[in-house]
This record gives C-alpha cells, sequence and structure tokens, in this order.
DNA sequence: TATGAATGAGCTTTCATTCAT
DNA sequence: AATGAATGAAAGCTCATTCAT
C-alpha cells in the first residue's frame, strides 16, 4: 500500500494525489487506508520515512567495509547511491521534489536523512585529509561545504541519469562521472591544492 | 504583486499558498489578481518564468565576457548565482523546491531555465577541452554528466548557504568553495586524467 | 448488551455514540451487535422500549393499589419515578433528552410512555374530582393540561436531582418538593378555586 | 439564515440537519454559510444563543413590573413565555430538544439560559414567602426545587400547546392551567401549609 | 458461532473562480 | 477600474454496515 502512495505521491506530488487515487492505485477501498495510517499527513510521513530509511541503508550498505581506501568506500557509496535511486525512481521523486517543499515537518525528515548522508560524506573527506597529512582544523570549515556540493552533484545526477528515457547510464557509469569530476579536486585539495580567481 | 505572489509559494508552497494570501500580501483584492492572470496556475507560471528569466540573466551576464579564460568565466558565473540566490531565496525556493514538484507544465519551465545553463556549463567545458586538446569527441558523452553535477553542486550550496541561521558564507565564498571543489578534477579530466575503480 | 448501548447513547448521544464505542463498552464484535439487532435504529428502539417499558412499570408498580387516597397514589407513583430516574440515569437521559430529539420514530415511543403516565395522571385527577363532588364535565378539557404540567415538573425534578454532584434529594425528598408544589393547589382547583389574573 | 439554521436543527436534529440541508433552506449556497460562520458547532452555537437570548428576553421583558404582586408577576412571565414558544416553535424544540443532547457545549448555553429563569422564579418565590411572613431561610433549601418543578411544568405545557394540531390553547389559557396547578399550592406553601404521606 | 477486515455513502470543510455593484 | 459577496467542485475523513474466515 505504501508503494501505491510512493507512486501517487512521486507522480502527482502531496497535495495534488488524492487520496481515493492512492485508494484506487494500492486496490483498496479508502477507509481501509485510513485504518492502516491515521490520516494523509500520516501516510506520507510513512512514506517518506520509508523511502529515507531505504536510502540510507543502501548508501550506509555501500560503505560499511571503512578498510577500504576512501575513494573505493566513496565509490562504493555512489553505486548504491544511483543503484538505489534508479531502482527506485518514484521514492527518489517523493524525497527529493516533493517532501522538501510541503512543510517544515515532512523536509525535516529528508533534511535528517540527508545530514546523515553529509555527515558520512563529511568524515570521508576527514580520513582523506588525515592520509593526506593535512592540518585539519585548516579544513573544517570547508568540508562542510564540499560534502554539501559532493552530495548534491550526486542528486543532481540521480536525476539526469532518471531521466533519461533511452541511453540510460548504469549506476556505475553515473559514479564514474561524478568520480571523475570531483576526485583529483577533493585529492588535491586535501593536499593544499586550491583555487583562487587570478584577481 | 508577483514578487508577494513569490513570497506566497515560496513559504508555504504552490498548493498550500491560497490566492486569498496572495492577494492580501500583495495588498490587493483577489479578482484584481484574476484581471491580471488568468488563473493560479498562469499566476504560477508567471512567477517561475520571471524568475527563471531573472536567475538565468544574472548568469549570463556574470559570464558575458568570453575572453576570460574558462576557470575565470565559470568562477564569475558561480559568483552571480550565489549572489542571485542570496538576493533572492523565495524565487530561488519556488524554483527549486516547489516548481518541479508541481506537475510537468511548471517543472518544464525550470527544466529549461537548467538546460540553458547546463548548455552554457557545457560549452565552458568544451573551451577547457580544447584548450587542453583533448580529443572533443572523446569527451561528449562524459560532458553532459559532468555539468548536471557542477549545475547540481552548485544548486545544493546555494540551499545550504542560505539555509544558514548565522555565519552565512558570502556568495564570493560559497564559488569559491566550489571551485575548489571540482576545477582540479575538471582541468585534470580535460587532459585524460580519470578515476577508476581499482578492481 | 442493552445496558451498553444505554449507556453510551446517554453519555454521547444517538449520532455521536458510535457502533464501535458500544460494540467496545458491550465487551463484544461489533458483527455481533448486528446479529442480535439489525441496525443502529434497531439498536436505539430497542434501548428506548426497555427503558420505557421499565420507568413505566416502575411507575405502575408503585400506584397499583388503588383503594389509597389519591394523594398517597400519587405520592407513591412519584417515590417510584424519581427512585427509577436516579438509579438508571443514562436510561432515563436516553428517554427524556435523547429520542425526542432523533426522529419522529423514537420520539413516538416516548410519546406513547408518556401518553400512558399522563392518562394515569388523568384518571387519578379525575378521581379526585369526584371526590370533591365537581362536575367532571366542566374539568375534562383542564385536566390534560394539569397531567402535563404534573408530568413536566416532575421530570424536571428528576432531572434536577441527578445533576446534583452533592447534597442530592433522595426520590422521597424530591417526591415531597413536587407533591408541596401542586396538591393543595390540585385538591382546592377540583373543589372549584381557580386564580385569574385580577384585570 | 439562522432562521434556516434553526428550522432545519429543530426539524432534524443537529446531527441530522446536514449544511446541504441548511443552506438550501436559506437559499444560498454552503460557502455562503461558512463565511458567515466559521463551522456547523459555531452555527449552532448562534443559534442556541440567539434563541436562548430571545426567549430570556421576552420573559424578562413580561415580568419587568416589579410593582406587581408576586402572582401577577408571575402570570405575565409566563404569559410570555407561552406566546414566545409557539410564536417561535423551532426555536424552542432545539433549545428544549436539541441542544441539551448533543454535548456539554450546547447544553451549557441552555443550562445558563435556564439557570436565569430559575433564579427568577425563585425570586419571585422569595417575594411570596416574605410577603407571608414566612421565615425565608426555612425554605431556601425548598425553593430551588420549586422553581424547578416550577419551570418544568412550565416547559411541559408549551410542548403540549405546541403539539397540539387543532383548537390549541393560548398562551393565556395555558398559563391559566399552569397557574390554577401551582399558585394555590405555591401560596399555602409559604404559609407553612405542607403535603405529608399519612405513615 | 463470532470476528477481523473491508467498504459505500455521506458529511464537513476549503478553495479557485466569478458576478454584481 | 476594482471589490464584496457568492458558488461549483472536490478533498479529507468517518461510520453504519457487511463479507470471509
Amino acid at each position: 500500500m505504501l508503494d501505491a502512495a510512493v507512486g501517487a505521491f512521486g507522480r502527482h506530488g502531496y497535495r495534488a494525489a488524492s487520496m481515493d487515487d492512492i485508494a484506487e492505485a494500492a486496490g483498496v477501498s479508502k477507509p481501509l487506508v485510513y485504518q492502516y495510517l491515521k490520516s494523509k499527513d500520516d501516510l506520507f510521513t510513512a512514506c517518506i520515512d520509508r523511502e529515507a530509511a531505504a536510502l540510507t541503508k543502501a548508501v550506509l550498505d555501500g560503505t560499511r567495509d571503512q578498510t577500504l581506501p576512501p575513494d573505493q568506500q566513496l565509490w562504493n557509496g555512489l553505486c548504491a547511491f544511483f543503484a538505489h535511486t534508479a531502482a527506485h525512481p518514484d521514492g527518489w521523486t517523493v524525497l527529493h521534489q516533493q517532501a522538501p517543499g510541503e512543510g517544515e515537518t515532512f523536509a525535516g525528515v529528508v533534511a535528517g536523512m540527508r545530514a546523515e548522508i553529509v555527515a558520512l560524506v563529511t568524515a570521508l573527506l576527514g580520513r582523506v585529509a588525515q592520509d593526506a597529512g593535512c592540518d585539519e582544523g585548516l579544513m573544517d570549515r570547508e568540508v562542510s561545504g564540499l560534502a554539501h556540493a559532493l552530495v548534491g552533484s550526486a542528486e543532481s545526477l540521480a536525476d539526469w541519469a532518471n531521466s533519461r528515457e533511452e541511453d540510460r547510464p548504469s549506476a556505475k557509469e553515473t559514479a564514474a562521472t561524478l568520480m571523475n569530476f570531483c576526485w583529483a579536486g577533493l585529492e588535491g585539495l586535501m593536499k593544499g591544492a586550491r583555487w583562487t580567481p587570478s584577481r
């Protein structure tokens, strides 16, 4: 039933998806939906919770092996991320496009999930900095921004990959694109290389 | 009047913002709103159009000087982008959080704006590749993804910067973070350097 | 099961008391309720019937002894009435407050019960008139009104007694109040004494 | 519009009267009803308030002349009461049959009105006792019950008079019935005459 | 027999949208 | 030109009522 709800929400948005639609899509009657979940808000929250937990779990599972070098770990996480978003496009839409715009309550759940992933990336970048012998304190203020940039580019690529009707890139291809995009820069950055405007 | 509408939409979302709210916020009566714009859809479209045009113009103006080296041009564009999103937070919210989730019609407008900016970035990356003497054809398939990654990280950083209640980074600081994040990678990439999984 | 229903109806009213509430209060499942009584209407009717019959029986039992003088007979009936309404407050509420307002069908049952009691009182007043040697025909038109007044004051006193949280008067005290209130008047009336406006 | 609502509530009861019915009866559309009164509860409350105020005013106006002897004053009040209930049968039904059974909120308003009238009657009875040279303290405990009995009989007679399809008694006739019913008893009572069971 | 699970129907409420002034 | 007043249409939610076990 949550599947139907996620599908409806993902395709029409929170307000536009009526409970009738959802019930019909689930192949049940409206009151039954209300028997399981007390209100539309609760239903939406349940959807977000489930999708957020699933996505978080996928990424955490992908990055479980802490013995790998950071780039391999990041690569694994990205592959897991793109594989999951490709496998659950409606869930991804709900998380990325619908929930944040429908009020603080819903946005908060997604923000929490995002914060968890950002924290993961931040920790990973910290390891890179440490490996590079970089003064960690010097970096701290910047790392949060970098993590947000990395997560944002991954989100954008997930949308991009999902939006392709044909010739859709695989999760690994997308992950490779992102690694190519950022890794050299990050590694260099951790060694102190910085880009500065010429004047 | 559009200002009031953008404010209401940005703060409450498309469905949650009632025409009463908007009219009141604009200090006019509801029928007057309908006299200027035929329907709520039209009003929202007008908002999106205006905000998208303004943001596009800001970025294009920032990158007008084609004689600059690509990194300087990108830097200018990013500064313009972050300055604009910081100066028009409601507009940015409407474009980034509300419009895409409220139906194809609205999403299309934003997608068009995004495509324009992606095209700009793509062209810029093409110049980099050319400067690096890289075989352009070899890159083409990848460049679109890179451009989307870059745009996505910029969007994410705009949100991140706007969400900071205090110690909010300036547009230049944010742009610097992003340049640091990606430029070394992009430059190297154009010279053929690639990240590959070790196994 | 009817007890639970009467309790629920008395406390929440006919519409506000849901079948779920009633079934739960009765400690059985909803379908079982429907097996015994075909519908909510039937259930309510059964409640009213039972309560009306019980109240009528109590009053009739109290006034069974026709050999007593009329005032003693009335006194006995009132004691029985107040004792019953105090012992079955929910039933009394259902009869007095809920049923009359919920449609002709239900009101009819209560009206029937009331008519029966009014008839009893009317007969009693007839005996008083006869004893007083009063021309019965002269009275007839008025007696019905007097009986209604007497019944109404009894109903009002029942509510009043039940509504007292503390220092609640006993059935006999309440009956005495009512006898004091009306008996001298009735007796005089039957002898021809009448109150008339001075102008 | 309140007229239509009072009519609908009086005829069908609070729950059974749908907002559609009320709007149609008022000759307007449902949203208009909501523009004037925020909710069904508010609408019902407004009806009760208005009817209670009107009835209270009628009775108070009838008993305004404090220079009259108590029986005349009571007579005037009763005439006003019966005239009003006969002129506004739906309002009377709402006050007497619907409101008390539909929740504490509504019952409270009616209880307040009733308390006001009971207080009026109580004061009146106090004057009678005083005129009779009766020890007032001795009476106090009983007077409240007497006042409730008197009010209850008036209510009952109002229903009875309104329920007559033909040969309906006038307000004065009804008031006379009630005065006959109670006045001799009350006057005697105030002089110390009491009815007591023979054993 | 007795019930968990399910639903048809209807009610309150809201909102985009339009007259009539 | 500009608005107070009004409405059609639809959504969320509840409840009496019934299957299928």
